[in-house]
RNA sequence: GCCGAGGUGGCGGAAUGGCAGACGCGAAGGUCUCAAAAACCUUUGUCCAUUUAGGACGUGUGGGUUCAACUCCCUCCCUCGGCACCA
């Protein structure tokens, strides 16, 4: 790390030490300390300069009216110490703080205390402020950003803006201006443009402006299309999800309505394949990483189109090679085809289904797998690969918004299909073979002629026998001489069935039933109902089956093997199936590839007054953005804060600002919805570089001195949303030319949950077990609370808040005060040189460890090497030299600095030294007063530890091999017998392998 | 349901293929004290042995890879986070 010189504080004003106690009393100094160092702008980061940069940033949060709780303090005192090394090691570190000050938590309170919104966000924040004092957290607040200020969301409207002035052109694969795309569809219509919908240059120019602009809104970055939302018809407003539970309005308990209502987009999903490939690019949690790429979800099939008395229904499967054996279709309950298809006899059930469907959430919908619910519409498609009629359901388990709200189903290879088909006695027709190979034939007692058990035994067939019937499990090279013996055996008006790698029903010598197709599937099913009263009320083959237990692992598999039961594809090998499918498909026109995201666009309308305006003007001619020069759109005061009963926001209510002229003189509307917060959140960081600038969003120099974020951390319940849109806003400003970077963190680390004291609980008010910084620094100080932090446990891990470990922390605290504090000890009488010696290394090991561990986001061990040291200091005094013991403690004192910034800097002016010790350089760590000349090395004997051999370090790997085979216990556990082998791991271990 | 994380002494946790339990809490015994508190010292995974030496077992469950597994692979169980309008 370059040492530069850090930052000169202003001169000083008077204070300090603010305590003369010989005892730890940290509230006599630590209120004092922290109204000095704000005095002195200590924290104060100064504009881009030649040092190095670190940018450490904490998720900005939404300044709730109860303020923090310890399980807040979680990540903040982390970062703090963070921020503290980083400048200890002359770096220029922006450590900033704001607030997410819009959105619905806000809103509610301002409705419950009917009070203005703004005013209860700076109450709660000033409190916030104060307790991040409090704890000593070292942000510079001449930073601080409120997201609601219309100096803030001039901003997020600007943003809002260039995206909606965007598209995304495929041929270059980043955004470029709308501008580009009109001149070029005034050229040439949508020739070029992959993806489009024909439209030649003669009718763009025949279209009239309203409706050029339907059509842009196809491909704009910010574009509004109707989407559903939650309705509570008691209330007459939209509801959050948040605000559902179990379907119902949870403030009046009314049943929740699904409504829909034009909404604005971003258009993410442009942006998918590059939100996963550059997360190659950053350091993040790998699982973060992950659940990104599942979120993106990107995956390859094919889109078939599946005819219909309606037209042509457009499915989109992952699976074409499984199209032979669709035997159902499935449509999302609010698919435009349902409503289209169902026929008169079926439509009242299917009206009823749907609308208690849209009820649910889509956790909901896809949950509880026993439970799988759907109705059939009446009406069949027809499968274009074979032309058979095909039943079609809607049911909540397929979702509208993925793919293209219709799938086939495929019941023999993909399990919520086999489970639905199980349950209303759709056919399962198996179409690909499986890979392993398994096969079984379950033989009823009294099916077979006397004699089979003897003839499998004869033929090495393992089965079991139990109660009279036989279980046999058929290995594949005996499965043709099963065949035999079973039709050998088989009685008369009884039958034999092989499942799994085959499909075989027997029913008498050379009268053979292949289980495959829809025809064959019938027949069986009507032979097997004539000979078994039993099996009569089985509605398939496959239900049939499915009744023996024994079969369950052999009936289901989703596995890519070879097509079966599939016309002229029947043996296409596994690998090469889906890709020849997909050929033949686009040949013949049936289909085409596709690539599919589980991403949707990311909805921000809120029809809710406390969030920023979305700059856009409605005329009868078509939506008008504002213009730039114009912004902010400033939200204007209401009476009240409540949704109007048409479920538009209140600013529709207020005429003056819904109303407007423009500049032609034409009439128009505002639009009347606001910005989801992840609005804000998803450039705040950009705007803490310059967050005063009243002409730009950021000064493109600052930006590019601090930008990106050098480590973010938060919680990871943000793990998708805020930091995918973040990314997505990124990589739109990074092409439209504001910023040269394409990822906003480029270190990110998320903080375990600090739960309640009593055990599993999160801390919330409502439970009444919330701790509070206040009163643990009341009762302990805030050094004892900042270290407490961080010794609770791995940074990244849940834990209890477990108040009896506080203690332990705070009794080490005192006895490093004492440590540090005590006069320089009488020089021993004789001084003890191994001592001195080994006490510098002990230093130097915690110079190290604590070094890396704070730059590695291991804070619990940061502060066990600093206990040890401490103890180690403790054993020391009065045996090691008077130099040696001040240089250790010295150090110790140093590396407290960022732990426990107040008992350091009381120390610190205690001792008399130039204030400040946070301003201090950081300690240099040396390798070779750190190594050790002794190593202990464990001597293990067929994995067992059995001795330990102490050499010096630089002992060879025979001396080392010689010394284990020599050790006491060594020897007596060999008895004699030689090693067969003995591996030496250098300095850590010795195993030896024996008979 | 889908995606992700986690499960180690009485408790919080450490150890990321190489001595399981660092560090801290709690507990037991001791020193000091008229006494208590505080502080300090010793012990502290379980079991067997105990005079010493030692030994067996042990990181949610069951299996596997390896000279060696808390760590890697597979099965199952349990807990937690997210699921697109809470942020």
């Amino acid at each position: 790390m370059p040492a530069a010189e850090p930052a000169v504080a202003k001169p000083s004003v008077p204070g300090g030490p603010f305590s003369q106690t010989a005892k730890y009393v940290p509230q006599e100094f630590e209120a004092q300390w922290f109204a000095k160092w704000q005095a002195d702008d200590l924290y104060k980061t100064t504009p881009a300069d030649e040092r190095p940069k670190a940018y450490i940033l904490d998720f900005y949060p939404y300044p709730s009216g109860d303020g923090l709780s310890v399980g807040h303090c979680r990540n903040y005192v982390p970062t703090d110490v963070l921020s503290r090394y980083y400048r200890m090691n002359g770096y220029n570190v922006l450590h900033p703080m704001g607030w997410d000050a819009f959105g619905l938590p806000a809103e509610n309170a301002a409705i419950k205390m009917k009070t203005n919104p703004a005013k209860l966000i700076a109450q709660y924040a000033a409190n916030y402020k104060r307790q991040f004092g409090l704890i000593g957290i070292s942000y510079d607040w001449s930073r601080e950003i409120n997201s609601s200020t219309p100096e803030y969301y001039r901003w997020t409207q600007w943003v809002f803006l260039k995206l909606y002035n965007a598209w995304y052109d495929p041929r270059l694969n980043r955004a470029v201006p709308i501008a580009n795309l009109e001149s070029e569809l005034a050229r040439q219509g949508t020739r070029d443009i992959p993806g489009s919908d024909p439209l030649s240059a003669e009718q763009w120019q025949a279209l009239d402006g309203k409706a050029r602009k339907e059509f842009l809104a196809n491909y704009r970055l910010a574009y509004r299309k109707p989407a559903w939302l939650n309705w509570c018809p008691s209330c007459k407003t939209v509801i959050a999800n948040e605000e559902v539970r179990d379907g119902e309005c949870w403030r009046c308990g009314t049943l929740v309505e699904k409504r829909t209502m034009s909404q604005w987009f971003f258009r993410i999903t442009a942006y998918a394949d590059r939100l996963v490939a550059d997360l190659q690019t950053i350091d993040w949690p790998e699982h973060i990483k992950l659940m990104q790429k599942n979120w993106v979800g990107r995956s390859e099939g094919a889109e078939v189109d599946f005819a219909t008395a309606a037209g042509d229904l457009r499915i989109f499967t992952t699976r074409p090679d499984t199209l032979w054996g669709a035997t159902f279709m499935v449509l999302a309950p609010e698919h435009p085809f349902v409503a289209k298809l169902t026929t008169a006899e079926r439509k009242s059930e299917v009206e009823a289904y749907v609308k208690d469907a849209m009820r649910k959430t889509e956790a909901d919908r896809t949950a509880v797998e026993k439970d799988k619910t759907g109705v059939f519409i009446g009406a069949y498609a027809t499968n274009p690969v074979n032309g058979a009629p095909v039943p079609i359901w809607a049911a909540d388990y397929v979702m509208m918004g993925y793919g293209t709200g219709a799938i086939m189903a495929v019941p023999a290879h993909d399990e919520r299909d086999f489970a639905f088909a199980l349950k209303f006695g759709l056919p399962i027709l198996p179409v690909i073979a499986r890979t392993d190979g398994l096969a079984k034939s379950f033989a009823l007692g009294g099916t077979m002629h006397f004699g089979f058990a003897d003839a499998l035994r004869a033929e090495a067939i393992p089965f079991e026998e139990k109660q009279g019937s036989l279980y046999v499990t058929i290995p594949p090279t005996k499965l043709e001489r099963y065949i035999e013996l079973a039709q050998e055996y088989v009685r008369q008006g009884a039958w034999n069935e092989i499942v799994g790698a085959r499909w075989l029903f027997i029913f008498g010598r050379g009268d053979l039933e292949t289980f495959g197709g829809a025809e064959n599937e019938k027949r069986i099913l009507m032979r097997c109902h004539a000979l078994e009263p039993n099996v009569r009320g089985k509605r398939t083959v496959m239900e049939m089956l499915h009744a023996v237990e024994f079969y369950h692992d052999a009936l289901f598999h989703a596995e890519h093997g070879a097509m079966i039961n599939s016309n002229e594809f029947s043996g296409t090998p596994g690998d090469a199936a889906v890709s020849q499918v997909v050929a033949w498909l686009a040949q013949t026109g049936k289909g085409k590839a596709r690539v599919n995201y589980k991403l949707r666009d990311w909805g921000i309308s809120r029809q809710r007054y406390w969030g920023t305006p979305i700059p856009v003007i409605h005329t009868a001619q078509g939506e008008v953005p504002v213009a730039e020069q114009d912004l902010p759109v400033k939200l204007p005061d209401v009476e009240s804060y409540e949704p109007t009963a048409t479920g538009e926001s209140p600013l529709a209510t207020i005429e003056k600002f819904v109303n407007v002229t423009l500049p032609d003189g034409t009439p128009g509307r505002r639009e009347t919805d606001t910005m989801g917060t992840f609005a804000c959140s998803s450039w705040y960081y950009m705007r803490f570089a310059d967050p005063h600038n009243a002409r730009q969003p950021f000064d493109p120099k600052e930006v590019a001195y601090w930008l990106p974020v050098d480590t973010y951390v938060g919680g990871a319940e943000h793990a998708v949303m805020h930091l995918l849109y973040s990314r997505f806003w990124t990589k739109a400003l990074y092409d439209l030319g504001y910023i040269s970077f394409i990822e906003p963190f480029t270190r990110l680390r998320n903080q375990g949950m600090i739960l309640a004291p009593d055990g599993k609980e999160k801390m919330s008010k409502s439970k009444g077990n919330v701790v509070t910084p206040d009163e643990v620094v009341a009762q302990y100080g805030a050094d004892a609370l900042r270290a407490y932090e961080m010794f609770i446990s791995d940074f990244e891990q849940a834990t209890p808040w477990n108040t009896n470990g506080l203690g332990g922390t705070y009794r080490w605290i005192r006895k490093a005060w004492d440590l540090l504090n005590s006069p320089a000890p009488s020089a021993p009488t004789t001084v003890d040189e191994p001592a001195d010696r080994e006490l510098i290394r002990k230093m130097h090991k915690t110079i190290k460890k604590v070094s890396d561990d704070i730059a590695s986001f291991r804070f619990n061990t940061v502060i066990s090497a600093l206990m040890e040291f401490t103890n180690a200091l403790n054993d020391a005094a009065g045996k090691v030299s008077i130099a040696g013991f001040e240089q250790a403690r010295d150090a110790l004192l140093i590396m407290l600095a960022p732990v426990v910034p107040f008992m350091a800097e009381e120390i610190w002016a205690r001792k008399g030294r130039p204030y400040s010790i946070h301003q201090q350089k950081w300690l240099t760590y040396d390798a070779q007063l750190a190594a050790d000349d002794v190593m202990v090395v464990p001597v293990m004997i067929n994995g067992k530890l059995r001795d330990r051999v102490e050499l010096p370090v630089g002992a060879s790997e025979a001396q080392v091999k010689d010394a284990a085979l020599q050790a006491d216990n060594v020897v007596r556990h060999l008895a004699g017998k030689p090693p067969l082998k003995v591996i030496y791991v250098p300095g850590k271990m010795v195993s030896i392998v024996a008979k």
